[in-house]
RNA sequence: UGGGGAAUAGUGUAACGGUAGCACAACAGACUCUGACUCUGUUUGUCUAGGUUCGAAUCCUAGUUCCCCAGCCA
């Protein structure tokens, strides 16, 4: 039966754990209960992916491929009011860039409607289902509280031929939004309060992106989703933990409607990340409100600000199979994704000098004029991934960091009067620090040791430090925008009045000053490099011939800048 | 006694009555033409109190703490 079911993509298989979910998967196929595993990612088109959706693509098409069995991809679109072909495009987008693979099993809970329609009236025939005519309020106050029942509304025993006419009309557009409700008749004393008089239908003009205006009304969540699973012979309803107490009702209409297939749901814990919020309020919020730049802003938590950071889509997949899946409510530590990026990257990254924040060099002994040509390889533990020449001339740029007038104590890059190597080039010592009126360092002025070409002195000379330059004559300008956390805090407040004076003041860093190695101006849109001694950089799509942009992925691990940080603290 | 869930190193997650393990983080060291990578080693844990058992993270009892639910959102 899958055999046409060209499914996921196969770095799912390779990168699989076990958890109390593929357990039950396990279980089910061993005792013959589902003759193959089927699963689906139900996101609603009312906004971008985040890596939350991530934990849940992951597990539901890596469930599916390593099974043997088949995942759908199913846009739960029964609210118009929030939803939007940008949103459906881009989510295709992301699942499959993402390395996941739904085949033909794209679906949409609009497909069902009449369906769905038709299992209404099945229920107001058997005398489970009514139109309630209460306004917002009534139900509201009728309904109970947490530690209270609720009544029963004066319409609950409506007779069959009334709410099958009632219900018609709703469906024929006769009445305006909210005037009325098409309600489940289960407990409205039920400690459950999704089992009080859950309304299947509400009334809704509004346009719809795929059905457009055909319809007047528009089932719920719980009414959609369980049927909308049987209809595609789900066998794993696979869920995040506040749908549990949906469960029950889930399996009322499994129960009380003649569906194809007998689905079951399962709830796990979803995905929280510190410093990052990912709850699609928020995540609106943040691009409605302009505090980033859109949906794709480098430093979302979405799937596509990842994209967009040079995150690679398989440090995601890492990241999710690293975190493990359980029904314990858990934070993760950022620190555990920026691993499975660098590590990624660390891989795949063809290595560059660039220069962030340069500070001139003038090599003194070096003849004026003369340019060498040195070979420097892209990586230096793949050989196959060649090398490309650098330019190197009399007057070079530095790092600014990688100076200091008066060194600290475990400072061992340049100083006045030390020696320090330049990559692949030569041994340098530093000879005369030039200032401007304001005592800043403007300029360095070497010698170098042109006996040390290629980076070693024939006497066995050592150096204490390496540093990454770049020609000035050669390199090529370019804007560098470092990102740092969205918010401040580790646990950042969710609260949707108060969350955006949470925001990092530094979350963007925008040196518009760097000095690249010539090689980095033939970089692509999306090409993923590390700049030495840096970090990880890729170009953006913002980035022109001439104006080249690059955003910093993540910085390499600093165990020098730590020390001094907690030297700093420790004062 | 409203209903439903969950508690294992700093963080995340295994162990399904039989030696509490793994990863990240942290720390110490080795290596190094990236203070990166890699390698070696170290520290830290079963929510509490009882009980059953030769033996309990696991089973039982009673507590404690945390999360979710009162949308015509999903």
């Amino acid at each position: 039966m899958a055999s046409d079911d060209k499914a996921v993509g196969s770095p799912a298989a390779a990168e699989a754990g076990r958890d109390f979910i593929r357990d039950i998967v396990a279980d089910d196929l061993q005792a013959g209960k589902i003759g193959a595993v089927v699963t689906r990612f139900p996101p609603e088109p009312n906004g971008y992916l985040h890596i939350g959706h991530a934990k849940s693509i992951c597990l539901n098409f890596g469930i599916a491929e390593e099974f043997g069995g088949r995942c759908h991809l199913r846009f739960d679109d029964t609210n118009p009011a929030k939803e939007e072909q940008e949103y459906i495009d881009a989510i295709e987008r992301d699942v499959r860039w993402l390395g996941f693979d739904w085949g033909k099993h794209l679906y949409f809970a609009s497909d069902y409607f009449d369906r769905l329609y038709g299992w209404a009236v099945d229920l107001i025939k058997a005398g489970k289902a009514y139109v309630d005519d209460q306004t917002h309020e009534q139900m509201r106050v009728n309904r109970g509280t947490l530690t209270e029942p609720g009544k029963n509304s004066p319409f609950r025993d409506r007779p069959v031929a009334e709410n099958l006419d009632l219900f018609a009309r709703m469906k024929a557009g006769e009445f305006p939004n909210g005037a009325r409700v098409l309600r489940a008749k289960i407990d409205m004393a039920s400690g459950n309060i999704n089992l009080r008089d859950p309304v299947l239908y509400r009334i809704l003009h509004a346009h719809h992106p795929r059905t457009a205006d055909t319809w007047k009304i528009y089932p719920s969540y719980d009414f959609a989703h369980g049927q909308s699973d049987a209809i595609e012979g789900i066998t794993h309803s696979i869920c995040t933990l506040e749908f549990e107490d949906h469960r029950p009702l889930y399996d009322w209409f499994i129960q009380n409607l003649s569906v194809p297939s007998q689905p079951h749901q399962y709830e796990f814990a979803r995905l929280n990340i510190t410093y990052t919020l990912l709850s699609k309020r928020i995540l609106t919020g943040l691009v409605r409100g302009g505090h980033v730049s859109g949906w794709d802003d480098p430093r979302m938590p979405t799937i596509a600000g990842l994209r967009r950071r040079g995150v690679p889509p398989e440090a995601i997949r890492d990241f999710i199979k690293r975190v493990g899946v359980a029904k314990a409510n858990s934070q993760v530590d950022v620190t555990m994704f920026d691993f499975s990026i660098r590590e990624a990257l660390n891989r795949s990254a063809k290595r560059r000098m660039a220069v962030l924040r340069p500070l001139k060099v003038v090599i003194e002994n070096y003849p004026e004029g003369q340019v060498e040509e040195i070979d420097a390889a892209n990586h230096p533990d793949d050989e196959a991934a060649g090398s490309r020449k650098l330019k190197f001339g009399r007057e070079l740029y530095i790092e600014r960091d990688d100076f200091m007038e008066v060194p600290e104590k475990k400072f061992f890059r340049m100083a006045p009067g030390r020696e320090v190597r330049l990559r692949y080039a030569y041994f340098v010592t530093c000879k005369e620090v030039l200032k401007n009126d304001k005592g800043e360092v403007v300029e360095l002025r070497c010698s170098y040791d042109p006996a040390s070409k290629g980076g070693n002195s024939p006497d066995g000379r050592k150096v204490k430090a390496t540093i990454h330059w770049v020609s000035a004559a050669h390199a090529v300008p370019a804007e560098l925008r470092l990102y740092n956390p969205l918010f401040s805090d580790p646990n950042p407040s969710a609260d949707p009045e108060t969350f955006a004076t949470g925001i990092n003041p530094q979350s963007l860093e925008v040196l518009s000053d760097a000095r690249l190695e010539p090689a980095l101006g033939e970089a692509e849109e999306g090409e993923a490099v590390q700049f030495e001694r840096q970090g990880y950089f890729v170009v953006d799509r913002d980035s022109v011939p001439g104006r080249l942009v690059f955003n910093r992925t993540i910085g390499l691990r600093d165990t020098y800048a730590k020390d001094v940080a907690k030297e700093k603290a420790g004062q």
